[in-house]
DNA sequence: TTGTAAGCGTTATCAA
DNA sequence: TTGATAACGCTTACAA
């Protein structure tokens, strides 16, 4: 039934009256084919509307010409950003992307990746590999072939050593987010957020450091929550109502910042003093007016556009196997933290 | 350099000693293989780690074992939601799916879908194919073998006659929010949207019937913009310096409201009266309490589960082929329309 | 510069 | 029930 079948190599081969091979040839590459013969191909191709298979190509040849892209999380939109100007970024240098949304499922209560998103993308096989944010497990990821970088934009995986990880410097972020706090006079800045991999592991650490390095150390009180407004919701509502009240609180993401909101304007609402409030990822909802959450900028485009350079260029990539490369966010205040009021 | 390389059927057959066919045919059918050798080679398999190549697979049979999912547009919620949806309620019926994300270029100021996007996903031989949202072109998707179902998930697509449209009903969908409007006593009720494609024009025409439904044919006031939340606060005010300001105004999405809802709180704090806003999609923003969107919330799960039902059998989508598939939307009523006063 | 033939990882056909 | 053998659409030695 296949009425629409599209034309292959032999087609065109056929209609130009060439060989295969030289099909092939000239697809592939610029030269070793005469003028003349390219013309009658291209010709021939054109009439039948012909393209080359990407993925034949690639099994044939053992590696594709395309980077493919995983996203962790289609519903972050730190993380689609990020993704969108890396593709951006390749596509300026002529490179095809691939991208692929990661299959996470909860098998009672415990995430993990399906490890078919990332062997089907192999089967591909790309000539480098991002990924886009933290993934559950990278068990997957094991089977990459050594001559494949894997780059990680946002997330950490200690489990792939060869990985190159590029991202924006979380302590930074924190002191930057201390300090502004600290600049407006608070004194009691607590934190919420999750424990529940590496990056928000080490975010947490930050925020500690930065309290240390602030001065600040007997303020630090912290409140796990989970990655949910709800979560964000319950946990600053449990640090309002204790008796020390927080005068800030600090949060793993934007996410969780906008949950606490509503717990900070309850607490306003009920009398309260105004509790400033930060976020992280300066993710856009965060910038609408009617939410205005100070938040920490983690430079997406030039994550990207660092990225895209490693995955471009294989021996770049090469260069720095293993490494971290570290790019320093910046911060986006907003009514959040200066505003003395609520609206 | 390839250490890591991934087994073939090749390396199992030969470490179970037997062909690579009953290999495949293993890994392909549930029967016709004697227990012992079955037995045998799964043995082998596991010890090397091997799964079957997805791709190699679609290549030699000529259709793969699994569902296209096409994203128009990563940063619009309602779609992700709704692949979110459709790719879970497929995984539930054992099908495994491939998403991608459509690239979408601007060439001089015109948006035109990468045909690479779609002709790769093509060339991986998907046994049905969704998209969510609307395309800029349907071109690439000619091609789409006529064995091969395509559904389109709230976006039209006249271009091609014979894919099953899912979406909800957006002449009810106007229907409830001006009946809504007129209930709370509105008598001045504007609209805002794009025209750029086939859903923003028939929403409009949605909302220009609903209207007249209601009796409210002069009050008929509507203000072209693009998709963005700038477009929405331009259109919003232009609106609302008119003499004859609109009492409420109907958005075309989420997006746009959410830039009216500054232009609507600019005006009553400027001493004007409240005017009232709605947004379409329901998108999760718009229950942010901060937001507070009255938003018509188009049934995304039952889209997805109706394409999911569609997709799966190729049969069923046989029967359906070229029809329209038509849900009924349901308000979300929120502050936004019944809070007399800014918060 | 061009063609022939083998092979990428799999399925499908057909004998055995 | 099994195993050769030929595809699938392409690349790539190797020969001509």
């Amino acid at each position: 039934m296949a009425l629409n079948k599209r034309p292959t190599i032999r087609d065109v081969a056929a209609e130009a009256g060439v060989s295969k091979s030289l099909v092939s040839l000239v697809f592939s590459s610029e030269t070793g084919v005469s003028q003349e013969r390219r013309d009658k191909v291209m010709a021939a191709a054109k009439k039948l509307g012909f393209t080359p298979n990407l993925w034949a190509r690639s099994l044939s040849s053992g590696s594709g010409d395309f980077v493919a892209l995983i996203v962790a999380d289609l519903h972050n939109p730190l993380f689609t950003e990020i993704a969108d100007f890396t593709r951006k970024a390749l596509l300026e240098r002529g490179i095809n992307t691939y991208m692929a949304a990661a299959v996470i499922s909860e098998r009672n209560g415990r995430k993990t990746l399906e490890p078919s998103t990332v062997s089907s993308v192999l089967d591909l096989r790309p000539k480098s590999i991002m990924i886009v944010g933290g993934l559950p497990d990278y068990k997957a990821l094991k089977n990459v072939p050594a001559s494949v970088p894997v780059i990680m934009a946002t997330g950490i995986a200690t489990q792939l050593p060869k990985a190159i990880t590029v991202r924006s410097d979380d302590n930074e972020g924190m002191r930057l987010v201390v300090k502004h706090l600290k600049s407006l006079g608070h004194n009691r800045i607590a934190y919420i957020g999750p424990r529940d991999e590496a990056v928000s592991i080490l975010r947490e650490a930050a925020y500690e450091r930065a309290m240390l390095d602030a001065g600040l150390a007997k303020s630090i009180r912290v409140e796990e929550c989970d990655r949910t407004e709800a979560g964000g919701y319950s946990a600053a509502k449990l640090l309002l109502s204790t008796k020390e009240k927080p005068t800030a609180i600090v949060s793993f993401n934007d996410i969780i910042a906008i949950g606490a909101q509503d717990a900070v304007d309850q607490n306003l609402e009920a009398g309260g003093k105004k509790v400033a409030l930060t976020g992280y990822d300066n993710v856009y909802i965060a910038a609408l007016s009617k939410v205005s959450l100070t938040s920490v900028e983690q430079e997406k485009e030039a994550i990207a556009h660092k990225a895209a350079e490693l995955l471009a260029d294989l021996d770049l990539a090469e260069e720095f196997k293993g490494q971290e490369i570290l790019l320093l966010p910046r911060l986006a205040v907003r009514d959040s933290t200066t505003t003395a009021s609520a609206k």
